[in-house]
DNA sequence: ATCCTGTGAA
DNA sequence: TTCACCGGAT
């Protein structure tokens, strides 16, 4: 069987199984990107406490989101976790914008897609999942996002090895499915689903995950 | 390889 | 009290 079938049977099993994510849970492109970088390394409880907080400030424009001190943007986002280096990365993502002379967002929507790409990442405080989760969620450009729990289940699906690195790994999805925005969407969205209700870091429960049909023995 | 940090579950 | 959490920089 191709890799193409594998990819396409799992994810037909997942959306059984959970049906319609809805992702990007966000309000707007904006609000987006900002949870894209709040939720590095966090739960998202934690780092939707931090944008409620910033809502509550109307804090979530390029405009309102500039208006704070460097103290009050870290009060505010404390809940996320990593606050000292998340305000600043927010600010830098800020400063990015400015430069590339976007008043919204989504007037970067024109670019390129990898030209966009290698702007992100050249953004200190901005790496590769952050960048594909911006592209794909806040810019419906078609970038398949791939993170720790794509690694471990699909590892442990013996269909990659445990030390791929990032690149490699979306290489694995995105040289045989078809750049289709809404796919690539769903699939990260379910992914990150299985992992934490089923396909969790220790004891997970594989009896009742929806994947479970796939693995040997 | 190690640091950055808060929160909730186990 | 430990562990895990939709990482990234040094």
């Amino acid at each position: 069987m191709n890799r193409e079938t594998i990819l396409m049977d799992y994810f037909a099993a997942l959306s059984d199984r959970i049906g319609p994510c809805n992702w990007w849970p966000g309000d707007s492109p904006f609000e987006i990107a900002i949870g894209a970088i709040l939720v590095q390394n966090t739960n998202w409880s934690n780092a939707q406490k931090a944008i409620n907080n910033l809502r509550d400030h109307d804090g979530l424009t390029m405009q309102g989101l500039r208006k704070f001190s460097e103290e009050k943007l870290q009060e505010l986002i404390r809940p996320s976790g990593f606050f000292r280096m998340k305000a600043a990365r927010l600010n830098n993502f800020l400063d990015f914008l400015s430069r590339n002379s976007a008043e919204c967002i989504t007037d970067l929507e024109t670019v390129e897609t990898y030209e966009l790409r290698e702007k992100l990442l050249e953004v200190k405080g901005i790496g590769p999942e952050t960048a594909d989760s911006i592209l794909l969620y806040a810019l419906n450009k078609p970038v398949f996002v791939v993170d720790a729990y794509t690694r471990r289940i699909f590892n442990r699906h013996m269909l990659v090895h445990e030390e791929i690195d990032y690149h490699e790994l979306q290489e694995f999805f995105m040289d045989v499915l078809s750049h289709d925005v809404n796919l690539f969407n769903e699939y990260h969205a379910l992914i990150v689903m299985t992992a934490k209700n089923w396909c969790k870091k220790t004891s997970p429960d594989c009896e009742k995950c929806p994947l479970n049909k796939f693995m040997e023995n």
